[in-house]
DNA sequence: AATGAATGAGCATTCATTCAT
DNA sequence: AATGAATGAATGCTCATTCAT
């Protein structure tokens, strides 16, 4: 498996041009929105036609899928040992992540895109949110085992309440805080202290 | 009294003809986002003509501005000095009037649209997101005052950590969690719990 | 006759909106040309409401022909009894007055205009190009009867002759050269002058 | 020798539709204006859908500067060496082209567009006005260089003399008269004759 | 008389998609 | 495989004109 199919026939598509395209489609989907950009500027970004485009995918949600599908956000800090730390770099990289890749508006895109075209979102969710709560969610597994987090926590919960302030500063106008993830985590620790003897 | 306009010339404008267009224009906004909503439909919903939205609106961003300046979303439940209650409930109105809205779809086409129709976002900001933010660092001042919470708390944080949960469960496929607004206010009121002696 | 109407009942027509709306029309006539300006432009250029336009005219066609009818482009200099002067100071104000009004604009619109409107171009001769035309027939007839001018020249021809020159000019794209006026009386009175014994 | 383009890739563009776009648009260009026509106008005489002339050019300036420079206006009749007859034969053969294709109204549409789009007066004065300006300027040249004309004559002035009568019996309402030509040339070179010893 | 509201028709342009080479 | 041609269906917006006050 992974294989390549057996060997079709006639000239085999150019393996560049899938990479190019579809990273070209991801940049115009942050940058212009699903419906406001073109096929057309894809194909130019690309340096394909537009009917290169349409001979791998059907449609155009059907590339756009392809390339948040394809899309690669979440890059796992290695794991310290220290909670504290551990879970404040993830946040970190996650903050810097969605900025360098203009993923508010990616966000936001697949988010009013929801009723249309629901695998938006769906893949979003699937190759970046998840992936990025599974880690957190390792680490505060981890921080219970040792003792550090009250054992009844539901820590699915608490992943939420350290990623949410990310989102809440946004729509505020504060995007960008300085010191929100270390105030986050300080206060999910504080909140989930074990009690007292 | 009540300062009567000395009667305006030519034809009153027809009443009922705004509000219907900007109720069927914050409609659509919601369920189709910016780009895929076209006025015709606006004024098909609205059973005007197209015309009739120009005369009142010069252009598509204009009237999508004026619908979202329009729409009230913001209602205060009456504070009870209870603050555990008082925070709930400001996030539970929160919660219900974003699905009465379509409120997360209408917030994805705001982000979408950041860069090229960013009047969108600000208003959704000024008229949803602050006075819900104000609300809610409202009544944790006065739980600071009655000494419920730390002096040095970072009351704005506070806010963000009480509302991000509810992005983030979205954002994860977790919206509609219950619980998730005792959830989130527990664990501030514990994190931000005064010191002991 | 020229006497107002038996006055009818009920409020007279504002005299000045008249005035004001024509004047508005011509302008607009010549520097945007017939489709392109909008009765919302006249209207606004007059101060006065669209409505109010069309209560007087009933199509844009009839305001705009109304408006050339209304203008009075021929002004005579005084016929000095030299032939040449007499001809070149009429060539001289002609050319004047086209500047000053934007003319050949207008006179393209008029042309442009004709298999449309043509009552445009009609009334463009009927005002301008004819009275100018007469006054330049005149001070030739009055030199062929002083004998400067063969008895048997075509003088409706000679007029042609000398007004083109301004026409074919501007076409070449030579327009306001200066002397073409002096350079047209000579060649056509020295063509005209009678032959000899 | 013809060095053949090798055949560039995709579907050829099909040879007819370019002429026959070219072709209505510039007979619309006449007949209506140029804001009256429309493209939907152009494609339906053309046969071809209104995308496949913004294929082909981007916006209706660029399409309708395009009719105007592929029009094929002036025939220049072969020079026999009289002077009376080959001028005559060129204005006579003006004024035949700008009735066959109804070249006044073009004439009156660059004029009325010449403040908004100055290329359409542009480019008929550098395919059509000045090539035949220069045919009648040779003619006179060689009349010229056989004596039958004075050396210190202006002919750039005389040529608007020549062609100046068709504009100005146009205006007039005078069109098409028989013999304006003759006319004409014999008034010219009446003029220009040089003075005897 | 005068005005502002309201509208239907129309316009240039864009775009995702299909065709023909 | 890859490309350029071709198209039908929108879209936001303008305008002359008619309606209601």
């Amino acid at each position: 498996m992974g294989a390549r199919q057996t060997k079709s026939a006639g000239r085999p598509r150019s393996a560049g041009k899938d990479a190019a395209i579809l990273r070209a489609a991801l940049e115009l989907l942050a940058s212009h929105g699903y419906t406001r950009m073109s096929l057309a500027q894809v194909a130019a970004a690309a340096g394909v036609s537009k009917s290169t485009i349409h001979l791998r995918w059907k449609t155009k949600a059907d590339l756009l899928t392809a390339a948040l599908a394809a899309a690669r956000m979440v890059d796992a800090p290695p794991p310290s040992g220290d909670t504290r730390a551990d879970l404040t770099a993830i946040l970190d990289d996650f903050a810097a992540t969605v900025e360098r890749v203009r993923g508010m508006a990616l966000i936001g895109t697949c988010l009013a895109e929801e009723a249309h075209t629901p695998e938006l979102l769906a893949l979003l969710r699937e190759r970046t949110v998840l992936p990025r709560r599974a880690l957190l969610c390792h680490v505060l597994e981890q921080a219970r085992d040792r003792g550090e987090i009250r054992p009844d926590a539901d820590l699915d919960a608490a992943v939420s309440v350290l990623l949410g302030p990310f989102y809440a500063d946004y729509m505020a106008g504060r995007g960008g805080r300085a010191g929100w993830a270390e105030d986050a985590v300080d206060l999910v620790l504080a909140g989930l202290r074990p009690t007292g003897p």
